[in-house]
RNA sequence: GGUGACUUGGCCGAGCGGUUAGGCACUGGUCUGCAAAACCAGCUACGGCGGUUCGAAUCCGCCAGUCACCUCCA
């Protein structure tokens, strides 16, 4: 594919990407809920979205990525029925509310930046937009889409879909809708079971609260979403992406509340990455079998057999389609750090590389490949299978087994560290504070000399003594034909 | 109950009517003084039963199993 080609969750099918104003890009993500720490699917939703952003980045677009914090907390619905996730947490833990948030902002921060995921361009707090979302409940009301209970404002669902159609996102009917809503708070309010509410009064225990003309109280779930869409990227945008879970009812009320709002569907390209799963269930907070990524990079859960680097973990969520289920295991991490590690040692050997005459390889044709993958819907598994055959390329001309020219060779670097780096996201090894260090290089450099001097005298007593001594110490000796390299191993 | 998705070799995971996806693991080989690294080769699967087709993992039907959404969730 030449073009970029999005799969629309409202079109059910594959779509040639085409901005509504070129070169300008409008997307927006549905971003944590801060009330704990973000866990394996938050990754993967950052994860992928972060690719989508830094391709079209990398396309020529002009992007502006906007990804909301939802810090005012909604509905929790268990045992505790009518609690608020962030004032539930603030009372356990004898915070102020905005701590909370506070202080799991700056870890989910602190996550994404070692996945290496790039900030939005703007990261709007839902609390911040209290004005900005009565307003848009105003404009909804005054178009005849929602009515007054109690104090509390509901979106009239049925009215709606007598015009529009509730359920264009997500296939359903409201007609289905009937008999599945269960018992919620404030049930007995509306009209209906599946309305849902645009403003909620707050009891008198609820600590997060404001103002408004209906009552003292807390915008409903799905309105921080499109009030900040709509005020930072207008009443139509690009994109607009989230977890598979998103899509009903949360999206789906999006789209009706702007349609109700602003007369017109607010975005061209839904897109939805899959969950992530464990041992064939989804991981979720609710079901509490998720790991967190603190975890995770530490090795400190019970579900894992040792810690995975943040670059593992963002390999692993790339090596399968975003809109797959991917199950998580120990083996499959594992494999996925041997490949990475593999990948990136590959992409310094390329750095090394000396050109030839001529290439016995067709460069262009392997390049092709991997954007073509990358075109239809950011299919970044096959892109990495692309990148493996290049691996192959590599050491086969680090071997002598292959050639390539001085002009293949530039195009090959060029590529891999444009899209492995930049478009990926993937960063290469970290370099330990020693190999950095000049004097220990040149350390090595010397010993390895005295060695190879040895192993030409054909003492092999003293080579190999010199070879474990530095194996013990993490340097692993690689004799190559007419030489030596080493690297330093990690822990 | 309604809606949608899935079932691929030891594991993970692509595939969208006809070419070996790829990674990891394993086995054999090349290289090496021996290793390691690297490379090469092998292991060649599509839940079951039918149907369409010259040809199906890929389309259709039935059966079995798994999951997701319908309640906050990435």
């Amino acid at each position: 594919m030449k073009d970029l080609h999005i799969y629309n969750t409202l079109k059910r099918k594959k779509q040639k990407f085409e901005p509504i104003n070129t070169p300008h890009v409008g997307m927006y993500v549905c971003g944590p809920t801060v009330y704990g720490d973000g866990h394996l699917g938050h990754a993967r939703a950052a994860i992928t979205f972060d690719v989508v952003f830094r391709y079209l980045k990398f396309l020529g677009y002009k992007v502006r990525y906007v990804s909301n914090i939802t810090d005012v907390g909604h509905l929790e619905n268990d045992a505790d029925s009518g609690e608020d996730k962030i004032q539930k947490k603030a009372q356990l833990e004898q915070l102020e509310p905005m701590e909370v948030v506070q202080f799991y902002t700056n870890r989910y921060h602190e996550n994404m930046r070692n996945l290496n995921v790039l900030r939005p361009s703007i990261e709007p707090h839902a609390s911040g937009h209290i004005p900005e979302q009565i307003e848009l409940v105003e404009k909804i009301m005054k178009n005849g889409y929602a009515y007054q209970s109690n104090g509390s404002v509901y979106f009239d669902v049925l009215k709606y879909n007598n015009e529009h159609n509730y359920g264009v996102l997500s296939g359903r009917k409201v007609e289905d809708l009937y008999e599945t809503t269960r018992e919620l708070d404030g049930q007995k309010e509306k009209r209906n079971s599946f309305d849902f509410a645009l403003w909620k009064k707050a009891d008198k225990k609820h600590l997060m609260h404001w103002k408004s003309q209906w009552s003292e109280g807390y915008p409903g779930w799905h309105l921080e979403c499109s009030a900040m869409g709509q005020k930072y990227l207008g009443e139509k945008f690009d994109i607009h992406g989230g977890g598979l879970d998103l899509q009903f009812p949360h999206h789906e009320s999006e789209i009706a509340q702007s349609v109700a709002a602003y007369g017109q569907e607010p975005v061209k390209y839904w897109m939805h990455n899959n969950l992530i799963t464990i041992n064939g269930q989804k991981m979720s907070k609710s079901l509490n079998n998720f790991i967190t990524l603190f975890d995770l990079f530490s090795g400190n859960s019970d579900l894992l057999e040792k810690n995975y680097s943040p670059m593992t973990v963002r390999f692993f969520i790339l090596q399968a389609h975003y809109r797959s289920p991917l199950d998580f295991s120990n083996e499959a991490l594992k494999a996925s750090e041997k490949g990475y590690l593999r990948l990136m040692k590959a992409a310094e050997t390329l750095q090394k590389l000396t050109p030839a005459k001529k290439s016995t390889i067709k460069v262009a044709e392997i390049i092709s490949k991997a954007t073509d993958a990358i075109n239809d819907d950011f299919n970044t598994p096959i892109f990495i299978s692309v990148l493996f055959d290049a691996v192959k390329i590599i050491n086969s001309v680090n071997d002598g087994k292959e050639t390539l020219n001085a002009a293949d060779l530039k195009k090959l670097q060029e590529f891999f560290s444009s899209y492995t780096h930049d478009v990926l996201g993937l960063l290469p090894l970290e370099k330990s504070a020693e190999t950095d260090s000049d004097l220990t290089n040149d350390l090595i450099k010397t010993i390895l000399e005295v060695r190879l001097n040895a192993k030409n005298n054909k003492d092999f007593t003293t080579s190999d003594l010199i070879r474990d001594k530095l194996l013990e110490l993490g340097v692993l000796v690689k004799d190559k034909k007419d030489g030596f390299d080493w690297e330093i191993k990690k822990s």
